[in-house]
DNA sequence: AACCAATACCTTGCAAGACAAAGTACCAAA
DNA sequence: TTTGGTACTTTGTCTTGCAAGGTATTGGTT
């Protein structure tokens, strides 16, 4: 039990620094809206909670790596749209550059 | 100009998450002291600072995950030579399956 | 002896971000 | 009108990365 906590941990940590990341991937297949990301992303086996996604969709929205727009839903509330913009997809280049490069280096590292 | 600066961030966002895991890589190898994993990381193009470094060494020891000895230098001061622990060699074990999964989980959001 | 440069280690204060938990709002069906 | 489902948002706490500054040891130079 304990170990699994541990292991919980470990993923949690590496999970971080990638998540920027993810989000992009995913919005540049096609738009989506809160809720579904966070489906998703848990379909892949990448955890997010809403206190971590709604910040960072907001952040990212007003560095303009994002819009959104309101959609009514077919039941409940209206979803909120997010669409990757054209800036979103120069910093999606980036990241993809970044992570070849971390990849690349945990491998040299392990030799 | 402003472009590096961002690529810089992007890049230090996806570090942050595999930082430990680097350590815990290179020590698996040889004992080493702070100084010498802040050159070897960064020739790994691993950038990590003084700052950042201590502190993870001495959470790492705290948790079990390393220890350390003392040992004189041809020049300067002793070194405080880190080592991994049984238990850090288990941690690692972890943090190789957590490493190669989020590899993997990327790999199926890309598709 | 006094000073300097190089090498090492350590600490402090700030800022960013992840997350649990609690809150707000909308809608439809019972 | 109350309940349950869906969706978005905020608050407070904790962890962590890092810039900047500090301390200590050694060997060579003046």
């Amino acid at each position: 039990m304990e170990k699994n906590v541990n292991t919980e941990n470990v993923r949690a940590q590496m999970r971080k620094g990638v998540l920027e990341y993810c989000i992009l991937l995913l919005l540049a297949k096609e738009d989506a809206y809160a809720s579904s990301i966070i489906t998703k992303l848990k379909e892949a086996n990448m955890i997010v909670v809403e206190g971590t996604l709604y910040p960072l969709l907001i952040r990212q929205k007003n560095q303009g790596l994002l819009q959104y727009r309101w959609e009514e839903s077919p039941q409940g509330p209206p979803r909120k749209y997010y669409a990757i913009t054209d800036k979103g997809r120069e910093q999606l280049e980036e990241m993809n550059n970044a992570w070849h490069e971390i990849v690349t280096t945990i491998e040299n590292i392990k030799n």
